[in-house]
DNA sequence: CCGCCCACGC
DNA sequence: GACGTACGTGGGCGGA
């Protein structure tokens, strides 16, 4: 991950949660690079013809990587670790390093403690390591080191970049690791052509089946790749995923996955290009010998995590998930994100001023009422006029930091009376579409395709869903009418194209029947009526046809807070209900479904018993919380033990479902492109010729995708529009 | 620079 | 009486 810089732009619009990924622990550098740097060309070879003839001798001696049919890489490629049993030690894991079914594992303290910066503070680093580490650079010593490269069939691998968004990014270099301790750095120079032609000689290897690629968030290093006309063919191993599915709260950042794993602190970016920010520096502009060290050490550190969570993922039962999950996911979403969606920017720029224009009168309006003028967009300013000066609330509550809360549940209460809340809630919806959306997304719009392109992040929700960044493709508006206009701005490639978006029809809840075996539930998803109909049915005691609008909304909302876990109090104050009515519902829907309850129940004791819940996938979430003596400590984690194997079965089938499409796709030839994914909808870029064709291919593969337990139908609709509002 | 508040999605 | 709906990303504010 190391390479993914940070160019200032950027910087500014990756999310917290990503910025994490980056930090890096200050190291020396060892003499040795400089014994390096000094010989010359001819000395170079030698050391080099020398590794190539060891990593010949070793697999001559079959002590290499074992081929295989099978695409999971086999135990015994974790038996090479001292070739050069001076060179290499073996690795100590500090006590890290635990099996399945240890405590540790339910402890999420011990990341906290990598967070702060405290850690674990790695003994070992390339200065007191001993490693290999050769620049292979003319013609001829690239060709040897191919050479080398397709006599196994796994390498580590890791490409250094000028930019950590991929679709931006110029190739600085590309690092190789077939054993642990020693590896090769390929330069790669700022000429386009001359890349390319190195690549060139790399393209056989690249696209020979039969070798898997083990990576750190591969991802990127594919896209990377796919932008000089590069595809990875052969299977991949991605160490990312690997832990995320070993363990999904944890921190996975390659120095605290180094440190942890393998007790080893890596050559810091920091030293290399300076610390992140608007003054960072470029992979471009690092002395060959330094970025050769970080580059190599990457893959070398990659490769033996890769080691490590091999047997953790056969331990912890995780292999099912990872598999046949998140590993084959990976291609699918390196083409989603390089095809990019287009967009209307003049549509956008237009609707920008519109919004302004009415936001300004909600402004004013609101500053005429006040009788002052202040900043709206300061919550802060906001409280203190309405519940200092204006008095519109005696009872106004503050929130934790003190101050008045000034929320849309807050004003919205009060909108009844004080005619200057729907202005104020009028100008947070206004603005929030100008500046979240309408204004970001043209900013992002790729120069060299005239097309945005997202990056979803496939470990980091703790459920197993992706999330989305730079722009969030997963949060644009649907719900009011102001703000589904701009579903207005996403639009076919050209006018041979049209969008074809497919989502899944009440997913969660039908999990939640499948899983729960409730038989009211179960049937009414078998005999195809509208479930919170057909709830509000059995808890208000009337017949379907009888069921109001009212009484459906209510339903409604308990089936969505059955989901979460909420209580009487959630429920009243969603539905603005007395406690005692909603407690009645409540009261009534466990009644009418027993099975529910006894879901919530088993699901529990589950999690007490062993630690975790998991998807019908085998997605585990560990809960060490639930046995706390704090109640809401422990109500937090029986929550998540309720809503996780919900939520992450919904997220494994649409998962499953989009290797499925992709695949057809590939395999009819078809040209038209799946794009966005949005928890359980997909879009595509639907060539019009196609359309009848890939219609039938995207609803079968999604309902097929995962078959539920106890026989629940798995349903899905599908749309096409000449933009994203109107396939919807 | 970072925590907080707020608001958007499923 | 406290507590109170899962999972995310991101913009703007304001204090350090």
């Amino acid at each position: 991950m190391g390479e993914k810089i940070r160019a200032g732009k950027e910087l500014a619009i990756m999310s917290k949660k990503l910025a994490t990924i980056i930090i890096n622990v200050p190291t020396e550098f060892h003499e040795e690079n400089f014994r390096i740097k000094e010989m010359n060309r001819e000395a170079l070879k030698e050391v080099f013809l020398e590794l190539e003839f060891k990593a010949l001798g070793k697999r001559l001696l079959g002590e290499e990587i074992t081929p295989t049919t099978d695409d999971r890489p086999q135990a015994t490629e974790n038996t090479q670790m001292d070739l050069f049993g001076n060179v290499v030690a073996p690795q100590k894991n500090k006590g890290t390093n635990k099996p399945a079914g240890s405590s540790q594992v339910l402890s999420s303290g011990e990341d906290l403690g990598e967070v702060s910066g405290e850690v674990i503070a790695a003994e070992k680093n390339i200065t007191n390591t001993p490693h290999n580490y050769i620049v292979a650079q003319t013609t001829e010593q690239i060709s040897a080191i191919i050479s080398i490269l397709q006599s196994v069939v796994a390498i580590s691998f890791d490409t250094e970049t000028t930019s950590i968004d991929a679709n931006n990014a110029e190739l600085v270099g590309l690092s190789f690791c077939i054993t642990p301790g020693e590896g090769w750095y390929v330069p790669c120079p700022p000429e386009r052509e001359k890349t390319i032609a190195i690549l060139n000689q790399f393209k056989p290897l690249f696209e020979k089946p039969g070798i898997t690629w083990i990576g750190q968030n591969i991802k990127y290093d594919m896209l990377v790749l796919k932008w000089y006309g590069i595809e990875l063919k052969g299977d991949i191993f991605d160490t990312l995923l690997a832990h995320y599915v070993i363990e999904p709260e944890g921190k996975r950042n390659m120095d605290a996955l180094s440190a942890k794993y393998l007790g080893y602190q890596p050559v810091s970016i920091t030293e290399l290009i300076g610390k992140k920010g608007k003054t960072q520096g470029t992979m471009r502009d690092v002395e060959l010998e330094v970025i050769k060290d970080y580059a190599v050490e990457d893959a070398d550190v990659t490769l033996q995590l890769k080691n490590v969570f091999l047997p953790q993922l056969k331990e912890k039962e995780v292999e099912k998930v990872f598999y046949e999950v998140e590993n084959p996911l990976v291609k699918v979403l390196t083409d989603m994100e390089c095809e990019g969606i287009k967009i209307d920017e003049a549509f956008l720029k237009e609707y920008s001023q519109l919004l302004e224009t009415d936001a300004k009168k909600s402004e004013e309006s609101v500053y005429e009422q006040a009788g002052l003028r202040f900043n709206l967009a300061s919550p802060k300013q906001l409280g203190e006029v309405l519940f200092e000066k204006m008095q519109l609330d005696p009872k106004a509550k503050k929130t934790k930091t003190g101050q008045y809360a000034t929320g849309e549940d807050v004003l919205a209460k009060l909108a009844k009376e004080h005619k200057i809340c729907d202005d104020i809630l009028a100008f947070r919806e206004l603005t929030k579409l100008k500046n979240t959306y309408v204004d970001a997304l043209p900013l992002l719009v790729n120069a060299k395709t005239g097309r945005v392109h997202t990056s979803y992040a496939q470990a980091i929700a703790v459920t197993g869903r992706l999330s989305s960044v730079t722009p969030n493709l997963q949060n644009i508006p649907i719900r009011t009418e102001r703000g589904r206009e701009i579903r207005k701005a996403f639009i076919p490639r050209d006018e041979n194209h049209i969008l074809v978006s497919a989502d899944y029809s009440q997913i969660e809840l039908r999990i939640v029947a499948a899983i729960s075996g409730d038989v009211n539930m179960v049937e009414a998803f078998r005999t195809g009526t509208d479930i919170h109909t057909a709830t509000a049915a059995k808890v208000f005691g009337v017949e379907a046809a009888d069921v109001t609008k009212e009484m459906r909304y209510k339903a409604k909302s308990v089936n969505f807070g059955i989901i979460y876990g909420q209580g009487a109090f959630g429920l009243a104050e969603n539905l603005r209900i007395p406690r005692s009515e909603a407690k009645e519902i409540i009261d009534n829907y466990k009644k009418q479904f027993p099975g529910i309850q006894k879901y919530m129940d088993d699901t529990i004791n589950f999690c007490i018993e062993n630690g975790y819940v998991q998807t019908l996938m085998g997605r585990k979430r560990w809960l060490r919380d639930i046995t706390s003596a704090n109640f809401t400590v422990r109500g937090y984690a029986e929550r998540n033990a309720i809503n996780s194997p919900i939520q992450g079965a919904a997220a494994d089938m649409i998962k499953l479902a989009m290797i499925k499409i992709h695949k057809a796709f590939k395999q009819y030839n078809f040209k038209s492109k799946m794009l966005l994914q949005v928890h359980d909808e997909l879009v595509f870029d639907a060539r019009k010729d196609e359309v009848e064709q890939i219609k039938p291919v995207i609803l079968q593969s999604m309902k097929t995708a995962m078959v539920l337990p106890n026989e629940v139908p798995v349903e899905a609709e599908i749309g096409v529009g000449a933009n994203w509002l109107e396939a919807h």
